[in-house]
DNA sequence: GTTAGCACTCTTTAACTTTGAGTGCTAATA
DNA sequence: TATTAGCACTCAAAGTTAAAGAGTGCTAAC
């Protein structure tokens, strides 16, 4: 369908709006040695991309554009594998350097790497935690009438919730609570712990406490951790080092849109493992429109999954994201798993 | 000094361009019934002010804005008392509706609500919450290399830690450990841990662990509570309601500074209680010659102390922030400090 | 099939004009 | 003497016009 040098004026064309952002003319791509060709020459091949529908013209006599279809055709097409350059694989090797004890931080330095890196805003979800098993209960008791509910899972994190204690319970009964809780609950994960809490704690609460009622509805309370999504952003700010930003209307509403939370922009729909690249009107919401977005998946152990969106211009580096993607994702995998591995072996002998 | 014609329209200049962020005329200050002048009076009560140096004019043949020191005289001898408008005290009152358990919680909420009422940004500064005292030290072994470390405060608050355990510790050592924190150490305040724990921890760990070095190393780091002063930030995005910030650099710069935090600007630099008002360079602050933050302390039990700061363009409503400001800090006070009077209480019980 | 040449289009920039709100000053007025 | 009307003047903002520059499409020549 396209002629070899069709396809080279594309890519060029691409790739020169990547970097300049501004529409690229004949007579300029003519210029570069990569295209040895009359400027008549690129003329007319890039009026025959145009009329396929790969470029598109800001005005009648304005250099040519990408379209979305053109950007789409370059990253399945056109897109040389690129290594990645020697100093972003050293700033991504500080991230597993000074090693960090939870997994949290490490999610969240690398959002910060990330972002520094492309100069794009970066989005990682966390693993799910609420597959996490509870490793141990604890109640410490502040005054007569709160208390505090400590949940620590197996990867090492803590959920710390006050709650009401009914009135004239005794420290022997929190003591007793407490024990009914470790003996009954520990290896239930988070989803699962309301549910248990009531088959098979309640009975034996009602046994043995003293207002067993209150106690057992205040405490229902304070383990309802909630299944909020962990989102970490990096660089929020970055999009207005994209030029085509320098405008008061496009940063509010992309702030609005990065505040309002993914409601709006639903990142995250993963269709399939590995890199995903969706431009512009292919993130399928009408304010995402003017963005692309790129999003890998890495692993937190155990059929855990966390992912990482990198939102930019439609105009975006997409060849350097794709590899800074893709390594980051495979090495935070690595690093991740290993952390779980300890408590796998743990796990293991404490059955 | 000034005649009462002059204060009246310093008054309502200054009034009408908080309103209307519009440099204001004679002609137009004529027109209103409060000022039942002809503008050529105006205009020589003005020009007389502009001497004085309370107004200024952006060109030569504009209308006037008012000086820094138009705004400080402004808010020192112009500014009407005025009581809260019902739907704010309204919104005010929701915050402490529904009841919530930690301090934290409610501080973050009173940023959010301050600065949708306001329309500015808001900060507040949590109490300094390392004259904490420790309630309850806990270990959990996570697996054979790891554990977390959580220290529970009086005022319910939680900090946990993932460190480093000694290879071949056996359970029955770190719970002997955990006992020894508890015995030795509850009640001592987070800032002096650090000390206490090497006093009178150290030598009592020796005798009974095995390996006490390497334990008592990652404790120690363990422990270590960074003494992170705690900024809540609302409305981040407000300043763009602001009609003077509708321009590309003054937001990015805006943001610059909230975001690089305190160091640039330090807000907080208490100097005496109630209500203080620094407005444009009185900030000391190049970056902050732009704006007006006013500043309000509350407290949150026995002498702990916290900080609300809003921060606004010079053309700030200054009345309006300052009676909101007055009474959300005291509700606030008498709130923070119920949560605590069970602590008082309980913690006398205690010894 | 490629390229040179040319007329044409459209944006961007700068220069110029107009309009409107405001000022300062002077002379008249209460 | 304090206020006001009147008038000439200033300046920013908005609109208009003109020129420059980059690009296009098309045709004819190579």
């Amino acid at each position: 369908m396209l002629t070899n040098r069709q396809l080279l004026i594309l890519q060029l064309t691409v790739k020169d709006f990547i970097e300049s952002a501004q529409p690229v003319g004949s007579r300029q791509l003519s210029k570069k040695p990569e295209a040895p060709f009359s400027s008549a020459t690129i003329r007319n091949d890039m009026a025959d991309l145009e009329d396929m529908g790969y470029l598109e013209k800001t005005h009648t006599s304005s250099g040519r554009v990408p379209s979305e279809k053109g950007y789409r055709f370059f990253v399945d097409h056109l897109l040389q594998p690129q290594t990645l350059a020697i100093e972003d694989s050293l700033q991504l090797r500080t991230l597993f350097h000074d090693k960090v004890g939870e997994s949290e931080e490490l999610i969240r330095k690398s959002a910060t790497i990330l972002s520094e890196l492309t100069n794009y805003t970066s989005i990682l979800l966390g693993p799910d935690t609420s597959t996490h098993a509870v490793k141990k209960f604890s109640i410490v008791p502040l005054d007569q009438q709160r208390a505090v509910a400590i949940i620590v899972t197996d990867n090492g994190h803590v959920e710390n919730r006050i709650f009401d204690v009914p009135p004239g319970l005794t420290a022997s009964e929190i003591e007793k609570t407490v024990n009914i809780l470790n003996e009954r609950l520990i290896g239930t994960s988070l989803v699962q712990l309301q549910q248990k809490l009531l088959q098979e704690a309640k009975h034996v609460f009602e046994q043995h406490i003293h207002q067993a009622e209150q106690l057992f509805s205040s405490l229902q309370q304070a383990i309802a951790v909630e299944p909020e999504e962990r989102l970490y952003f990096g660089g929020k700010l970055n999009m207005w080092k994209q030029p085509e930003f320098h405008d008061f209307q496009k940063m509010k509403s992309f702030f609005e849109l990065i505040e309002k939370g993914n409601p709006a922009m639903d990142l995250f729909q993963k269709k399939g493992k590995g890199i995903q690249v969706r431009i512009g009107s292919e993130n399928k919401v009408i304010e995402m429109e003017e963005y692309s977005v790129i999003t890998s998946t890495y692993s937190a152990g155990e059929n855990m999954e966390g992912s990482i969106a990198i939102i930019g211009p439609k105009r975006m580096d997409y060849a350097r994201v794709i590899t800074l993607l893709d390594t980051l994702s495979s090495d935070l995998s690595t690093a991740l798993n290993r952390m779980t591995i300890g408590q796998e072996t743990d796990r293991r002998q404490d059955t």
